[in-house]
DNA sequence: GTTGAGCGTT
């Protein structure tokens, strides 16, 4: 069964779903379904993905049909090396079992009302919701590729550089001095650009 | 080709 996360929400109606966290980015649904699937009937495995690459992000969320077997996997699972790499499995915050599950403890007690949400408050645009988007995107994109980045490309050189460089006191208190100096010149420029002006131009 | 804390697709 590779049409995992294919097909939007495939059947969610009392599942719980998983978190497995710190997989390699190389690890599809195809290679965590046999492994999470012996422990117990998995329903889906969705594996976050993204929108440009394409690519793993490098945690994954497996849907279970019930909550004992679910629980069962985290035990097992949980510190197993897939892929070279330990992998983190525990319940999942956010999801369609959210209701019963709380911090990573099955709270099997009475449901709350669904029609709760019946509240007809448009309060909230569009615009507020796709700005939470972007900032969500962006926010987590800035967590992974850009801190490393920096820390072999940006950070070490420039750091380097500005730190043991002598030149770059001077060059930024002469800058501010400049700075400072060119605001005096920019002031009293009126007067003798306004002078040289009246000098030059005197018709 | 790399990366490494976290919580998800219509």
């Amino acid at each position: 069964m590779s049409h995992f996360g294919r097909s939007g929400l495939p059947d969610i109606s009392d599942t719980y779903s998983l978190l497995i966290l710190n997989i390699s980015f190389r690890t599809m649904a195809d290679d965590l379904f046999p492994l999470f699937d012996r422990y117990g009937k998995v329903v889906d495995i969705f594996i976050p993905k993204d929108r440009r690459t394409g690519d793993s992000r490098g945690f994954a969320f497996v849907r279970y049909k019930y909550a004992d077997e679910a629980q069962k996997a985290v035990d097992r699972l949980d510190g197993l090396k897939v892929d070279g790499r330990e992998v983190t499995v525990q319940f999942a915050k956010y999801g369609p079992n959210a209701e019963r599950i709380h911090r990573g403890r099955i709270i099997e007690k009475s449901p709350r009302n669904k029609g709760r949400s019946r509240s007809c408050s448009p309060r909230r645009s569009s615009k507020y919701h796709d700005d939470d988007y972007r900032d969500r995107e962006y926010r987590r994109r800035s967590r992974s590729r850009s801190r490393s980045r920096d820390r072999y490309h940006g950070r070490e050189r420039g750091y380097r550089y500005r730190s043991y460089s002598p030149d770059y006191d001077r060059d930024r208190y002469d800058d501010e001095h400049r700075n400072r100096s060119r605001s005096f010149e920019s002031r009293g420029s009126r007067r003798t650009v306004d002078d040289q002006s009246r000098s030059v131009s005197p018709s």
